[in-house]
Parts: C-alpha cells; sequence; structure tokens
DNA sequence: CTGAAAGCGCTAACAT
DNA sequence: ATGTTAGCGCTTTCAG
C-alpha cells in the first residue's frame, strides 16, 4: 500500500500539516520534531503525492514539449537542453511527436492542458494568426522555438536564419563561385523561408542566377534534390537548408563520380551530430540548438514567475563554421 | 479562469455525477442530457483536470522513460516507438536523461513515481541484482529495455546481442576473414558485453586470434580506436560495437587512405539513420529499435492491467543488412 | 437514469 | 510552533 502523509503524521506523532510543513521546508518548525518527522518520512519511504499537490496548490512542475519528430537529428540536441534545464529547475518534462500535423499537435495541446502543464515549448510549423489567437486564449504558457512571430503573445527564441543565409551565400560568391543552387526545405516552415529568401537575397543583389528546389528537411530529399541538379546543371556550390539534406546531397555528388568540395562546396544548416562527423567536408552553419532549448525553459520560468510580463524575441547568434579552408 | 466540471454541470442543468458520466462514456445516460452536456463541454471548452482525475481514481496514464542520453542517435528511434504507443493508448510521456549515472537515475526514478507514474520504461547501464531488489520494493511497474536479467522481477525486451555477434563475426570468417578486429563499447554496458562475447567465440572456435578494442559507444571512440589499430595492425574487417563506432572507425581508415569495404569491411550494430546513410558501404546488424518501443509500451500496458503477472523477458529478432555484395 | 455526498492526498488559512 | 479544517476537481458508492 502507498504511504500517505497521514501515516508519516502517525509514525511522527504530530500532525499531517506539521508534515507538510517539514517537506515545504517551512522554517516554523521545532528542530527537534523536524528530526523526528524526517525520520519517519525516511523509515516509510514516503514520496510525496505530486497529483495531490499540484491539485492543492493548483500548479503543477511539468512542462511539455512538442516538436515534429524526435527522430530528425536537430531535435534531440533541442530536447536535450530543455530537458537539462527543467531538471535544474525541479520540472519534468513531457515529450509529443506531432510530424507536422497540426491536428495532432491540437490533441497534445488539450491532452498537456488536461494533465495541467505549468507551460508548454512549441516548435510547429502550422502557426497562422488565427491557431496564435486560439493558444493565446489559453490559460497557460507557450515558448515557441525556431519561430519567430511579429505581434505574438507569446516568448520566442530563434536564430535570424535570414540573415544566416544571407551571410553564407554572401561568404560563396565573394569565394568566386557564381552557380549556386539553394536545395530548401518546405516553405511552411518558416525556418526554410527565411533561408530561401536570404539566398534569394544575396544572389539578386549580385546579379546571379537563382536555382532553387524544394523538398523535405531529410536525407533522402537532399539526395533526390541533387541528383535531379546534377542531371543539367553543374553548380560549383550548394547551400542546403538542413544538414540532412546536405549530406544528402553529398552522397549523391559522390556518386556521380565528383568530389567534396574540389568539385561542389556543400554548406549545410544545423551542425547536427553526423554533419559533424562529416568533417572536415562540410561546412555548415551552426545553430545552437541546446542553448536554444535552455533558453526556452529560462524564458517559461520567467513568465511562470512573472518576472516577464512582455513577450520577448530572443534571438541567439548563429555561427558559420567553415570546415575546409 | 478555469472551467471545471461545476462550471459544465451547472451550464448543462445537472449535477456533477452526470458530467462525470458522460466524459467516461458511463451508458446510462439519456441521451438527450448527454447531448446537452456535450454541448456545454463544448461551449465552454472544458478540459477535465488530470490531477484531480487521477487523484479520485488513485492511477494515472502517465509513463517514464529513463535512458541514457537522447542525442546518442539510437535512443530517438527507441524513444519514438516509446511514444507513439503510449500516445495511443492514452498514456503520456515524461523523459529524462542519466548521462549513465546512477545517482541521477536514482534521482529520476524517485521524482517519476513522485508525479505517481503509472509505470517507468528503464535502460540502464547500472543494474545490478542491489539495484533491482530496491527497485522491485517500489509498487511500480519497471520494464527494462535492452537489458536481460535473469530471474529478475521485471519484463524486458532486447535482441540477442550474443546471437548477433557471433553471427555476424561467424559470417565474416566464412568470407574468408582471419584479421578481424572488435571494437567494443565499455563491459559494464549489457549489450557491449554480449556483442564482445560473441565475438570472442565465434573467433575462438575458429582458432583465429581475438582483437578488442574498448571506448565508448560515439564516433570519437571509433575514429580513435581504429586510428590505434591501423598503427601497428592490417585487419581485413572490423567488427564496431554500435553504429556510431563503425561510423569513426571509417572515418579513420578513409583518412588512412584505405578504403571501405574494399580494404577493410566494417559492420556496425544499430542500425541508426546515419548509418543508414552510409549505405551501400556499411554493413550492420539491424536492431528494431521501434519495435522495441513499442513492445516495452505493450508489455507495461499488459502487466498494469493484470493480463501478465509473470516476468517476461521477450527477445526480439535483429537482421543483418549486408550493403555490399 | 440521476443526484447527493464522501473521499483521494495535500496545502493553506485559521485557531490555539 | 503546532493542530484543525476547509477545500482543490474529480470519481464513485449509495439512494431515490
Amino acid at each position: 500500500m502507498k504511504v500517505t502523509i497521514i501515516d508519516v503524521a502517525t509514525h511522527a506523532g504530530v500532525s499531517k500539516a506539521t508534515v507538510s510543513r517539514v517537506i515545504n521546508k517551512n522554517p516554523n518548525v521545532n528542530e527537534e520534531i523536524r528530526q523526528k518527522v524526517l525520520h519517519s518520512i525516511e523509515e516509510l519511504g514516503y514520496l510525496p503525492n505530486a497529483f495531490a499537490k499540484n491539485l492543492a496548490k493548483n500548479t503543477s512542475n511539468v512542462f511539455g514539449l512538442i516538436l515534429p519528430d524526435i527522430t530528425n537529428p536537430y531535435f534531440p540536441i533541442l530536447a536535450r537542453g530543455i530537458e537539462d534545464a527543467s531538471h535544474r529547475l525541479g520540472y519534468s518534462l513531457f515529450i509529443a511527436n506531432t510530424d507536422n500535423n497540426p491536428d495532432i499537435e491540437q490533441e497534445y495541446i488539450d491532452k498537456f492542458i488536461s494533465q495541467q502543464v505549468a507551460g508548454i515549448i512549441l516548435i510547429s510549423s502550422s502557426l497562422d494568426e488565427l491557431k496564435v489567437k486560439k493558444l493565446s486564449e489559453l490559460s497557460i504558457p507557450f515558448v515557441l522555438c525556431d519561430r519567430f512571430i511579429m505581434d505574438s503573445p507569446f516568448d520566442t527564441v530563434s536564430i535570424d536564419n535570414y540573415k544566416a543565409s544571407y551571410e553564407v551565400v554572401k561568404h560563396l560568391i565573394n569565394k568566386g563561385h557564381k552557380d549556386i543552387c539553394h536545395l530548401s526545405g518546405p516553405l511552411n516552415v518558416q525556418s526554410a523561408n527565411r533561408r530561401k529568401q536570404g539566398y534569394v537575397d544575396a544572389i539578386k543583389e549580385n546579379d546571379l542566377e537563382p536555382c532553387i528546389l524544394y523538398g523535405d528537411f531529410n536525407f533522402e530529399s537532399g539526395y533526390q534534390l541533387m541528383k535531379t541538379i546534377l542531371e543539367d546543371k553543374n553548380p560549383s556550390a550548394v547551400f542546403a537548408g538542413n544538414d540532412l539534406i546536405a549530406l544528402g546531397a553529398m552522397n549523391a555528388i559522390q556518386e556521380a563520380g565528383l568530389t567534396v568540395p574540389e568539385d561542389i562546396s556543400v554548406i549545410g544548416c544545423d551542425d547536427i551530430l553526423f554533419a559533424q562527423m562529416s568533417r572536415p567536408k562540410l561546412s555548415s552553419i551552426s545553430i545552437p540548438a541546446y542553448q536554444i532549448g535552455v533558453t526556452a525553459v529560462d524564458m517559461m520560468v520567467d513568465r511562470i514567475k512573472g518576472v516577464s510580463t512582455q513577450p520577448r524575441n530572443l534571438v541567439l547568434e548563429h555561427k558559420f563554421i567553415e570546415r575546409e579552408s
């Protein structure tokens, strides 16, 4: 049978209020009694029932994390940052995969609210004005990652994808590249959209010809898109929408008997584990995923504690890591 | 303000007991009233408070998942399987990273029990008889993944690492390889231990000379170990303890000016995403990580429902995927 | 088929 | 400094 606060109280010969005080480190407890209670707790192996506690306090120490797919290698790092920060601050973490399906996303939001989470960290690709409005009517804080929304009521953490992309393409141009292709992710994902725009602007400013192919943020897509390109083009550089696309593209290039970066430079974007492994061949825009996660939790806690009241849009610094000099 | 079951009851002009019945699909409710209640729920945007529900029922619909590190690419797939299955069955999922630290592991176990999880799925490297005994005294079911423990009171799901390893080494031998090295993970991790043993037995049975180096289950380790080997040996095949080690080894081999698999065959073990990408160069023992996750949850539910009472040790089938013929 | 009321384990006034 | 008690929101007998 489970041991409750009453068992402890009985065992220690005090009231449950006193036990509660000891548990919650309320200073108004006689040291002697305090020790006795602590001893009873130890003896009985008592663990407080979080349901009862949260119900009584009408709060919880759980965050919900909703993301597209934990098997997409960008997300474990983000998730790890979020989990570490949550744990450090005494929170537990729910996790949910949406596969970018808005219905499933909503389902999880409802589920988490039903579970009384203290806040939800959301990585969503389907977030329009309407949805944001609906969410803001829920009485629970959201922090949005990788998604900057103008005038939204929510805190957001992201990097400047436009700038990152613009800079890296500019850099390629300065190195003399004239035929630079872009393998983009789906445009309904904001990061893909911004990256594409940075590419386009940098290309146009230099009177070059844009060449964009669209796919998904995965290896297979990169492989297929690159194969398509190689059929009738011969670019000297490729800017991939993320690292998985970059790795897929590298495979296709090598399969075609060309080498990276001698024949074609490939630039990725994410700096995920396996892209790091391809060092020194693959240069990449390095996104501080872990830091984004930690920051998201920090913002959430500030919001919950009332430290911050206005929505903040934090933009973290990216880096460009050039692996071949 | 949050809307409770009483708000709904008032709105619909019934008692909260009736609302409760509607929510829980109790058939003993007049269809007309039922509709009225449903309508009120919709209208008010009511979401039941899981704390109150679980407190009243003394159950919960949450599982806890405790694993070493979600950024190790084997685990996201497992975690995804677990999350999918949990969600399908109406459970939420906590996630926790231990970095293989027994203290942190215990901390999370206590935390999750305090949170009243219905069960814990544990991937642990530090599980001796004593720990198992302590866990079994807790009034909560555990399912152990990738860890078979004789006579333990817990359900386990794993593959036969010994057999997988033995077979693959045998296979190499049959193909004529005589110098086969093994890059092992840490022996306190059971899977590493069993894989090593399978290697040793296959090698000895054929009067060959074992050659084993120990490291961690990561890329860097594989890279370093392989470099070390290449300094004074020239194996024709390498059996890596997992896919990260295999990828690291491949990098070292290629850096040394040799090619895979022409000069040296490399066999991995895990079949993680990035190893799949290295196709067709890297053959691998394919571990059904997703399926292990799903199975773990199924076993957990059977246990909770009382369908199964005796501890079961499920061994899932692995495959060998030969990428180069 | 529906309502009233007790109780799940804990917290937080309010008393003492 | 400690005990008493009224909830927190929901389920579940038990009556009717």
